[in-house]
DNA sequence: CTGTTAGCGCTTTCAA
DNA sequence: TTGAAAGCGCTAACAG
């Protein structure tokens, strides 16, 4: 037989109210009582049930990790600081894979929140970014925690500053010498596009470099979006002698169109991606990129949530530490 | 204010047990009868609320995907097979890493399933090799699915005969004219790298070729264990003329080896994988491995579950497709 | 600081 | 074939 709220409240001579306070941190219990029901609750493994507790406490415990489509890569980590998160704090947690460009995905979401009576919800990139969607979940009154959103006023999550982050490794680029710096941009929709966007031209601007539009190609940060842009770039007239991918995929494919080509990285041509992904080290020469701490913005994410949910005014925006990654696929510029 | 069931059983005229029977699928119901509930439920938009249902009907309704530090691609894909089923199905899902080889994770899966009263779990290898877990769930009564599991006999699950794929893959090979095959093996944990030594070395008997011990080498399904294991076979004073490596990335670290030593694939060396994971199309030449139907397994382990949790005798094994890759990774045998 | 009581929304049991 | 009543195990509201 299951152990019961009862049978603990019994054990240590208390009422079930008690017990149901010391278990969730709630104050107005002396010290002594307190102890003596953890000692009780401990002895018992007592484990409350989780539907009744939803049922009487009118919420779920439970949170849902929303993402489309991302990098394998990427939601595995995120994954993982969530998970750890949500068991430290004694949340569980359901993954739901949202269909962003679908015309309904509005309501999918409202359904599901309100089917899984969800406590709230975490949102990964490129969902971040759609205004329709936190609009609605505002209007819904449901907390919500976002990873790298676009805009960041007034939410609550994780960011890192990435126009701050490609300033470095272009900054490296042009110490190496480089002048003719092309860039393959990111997917559209993803707001991280136009950070590393913004970063790549801010750069120029400061080093006194021209921003010539013929060496920024649309890429969508898979692999063969990135061949194409390489294959593109290299064959330019006035060929670039660096090229900063917005990722790490796609800087691979630059370095595969580059060695279709004949070209030699970095002696013919230097290459740069972001988000140290394993690809970066599997290829040859290993990539020069930048590190995202992408388990622990999982895990503040969530956090944050966690937070905003016991309190709606308390949920922060917290900002993340990145770290460069100066590897063998960038080096001086070409003599000549 | 939540549509509850007292109100769809209202409007339709009926007791609530009426409404419970129809949305349960139970017997017991005029058609008639049926047909009018199920008209109230959607005109009123009706979604029980899953504590109430857990609680009252002493089941949760979740299913957890149990994983042990898998490659986030494989992960992803069991996941989304996974996540489509029990959507289908009106069942929740929830993620759980377990550390295979911390000394208390049989009581930390015990602890899981209580503390969430889960109906039943899915398991992706390594687990399903560990009699242990397999032993514990049994003696528990928990219901479980096993994708790929080592022992298939009286489990639920899916399989593919990767004996049989890897003796295609071998074929191709000897039908190419090597003779000399070399075969780094996967991780140790993992039933799979046992299936694919055994087809390795039937498919040597097969076709008359001696096994030899030298050309078999141990990997760990990671890309730096298959150039280790790579360097370690081309350096050899009778070098193989073809390489098979349990997985991709093995065989991707496999190709950096040939090409640090000067070596051209598949001129001087035939090298393929198995998994056909993204790497396989990333590196270049692109290799020929083996297609699992990943997604599907995901998903029919998923039904597969959901069965046995209705009725203990349900659940069965199936058997999955598997589909060789030929691609450009793979040459006759050089001349001499 | 602590306890009592009344549900939460559903399913189960048993009766009609 | 259908319904009424009694919980499931917990928390909220209120009382002491």
């Amino acid at each position: 037989m299951r152990v019961r709220i009862e049978d603990v409240a019994n054990q240590a001579g208390v009422s079930m109210k008690t017990v149901s306070r010391v278990l969730n941190n709630e104050p107005g219990v002396r010290e002594v009582t307190r102890a003596r029901v953890l000692e009780t609750v401990a002895a018992l493994n007592y484990r409350p049930d989780p539907s009744a507790r939803s049922l009487a406490g009118n919420r779920s415990y439970l949170v849902a990790l929303l993402y489309d489509n991302p990098s394998p890569n990427y939601l595995m980590e995120i994954l993982t600081g969530v998970v750890e998160a949500c068991e430290s704090h004694h949340y569980g947690m359901v993954m739901q894979p949202v269909g962003y460009h679908s015309p309904d995905f509005l309501d999918a979401v409202d359904a599901l929140v309100m089917a899984s009576r969800l406590d709230g919800l975490i949102l990964t990139p490129p969902l971040t970014d759609s205004a329709a969607l936190l609009d609605r979940l505002d209007q819904r009154g449901i907390a919500f925690s976002c990873i790298s959103p676009k805009h960041r006023e007034g939410r609550i999550g994780v960011t890192l500053d990435e126009h701050e982050a490609v300033g470095e490794l272009m900054a490296h680029l042009i110490a190496l010498g480089h002048q003719r710096i092309a860039h393959v941009r990111g997917h559209p929709d993803h707001g991280a596009s136009e950070w590393r966007m913004a970063g790549y031209r801010s750069a120029l601007r400061r080093a006194g470099l021209r921003y010539d539009p013929a060496l920024v190609v649309d890429g969508e940060f898979s692999f063969d979006s990135g061949l194409a842009a390489g294959r593109q770039l290299l064959a330019l007239a006035e060929r670039p002698t660096a090229i900063f991918a917005a990722n790490d995929d796609m800087a691979a494919g630059v370095m595969r169109a580059a060695s279709e080509l004949g070209l030699r990285v970095p002696r013919d041509v230097s290459v740069c991606g972001f988000d140290n992904t394993p690809i970066s080290q599997q290829i040859f020469p290993a990539l020069t990129t930048v590190q995202q701490p992408t388990r622990d913005m999982g895990q503040v994410a969530t956090v944050q949530l966690l937070n905003a949910i016991r309190d709606r005014s308390a949920g922060r925006m917290v900002r993340m530490p990145y770290a460069l990654q100066l590897r063998q696929s960038t080096g001086p510029v070409p003599a000549g």
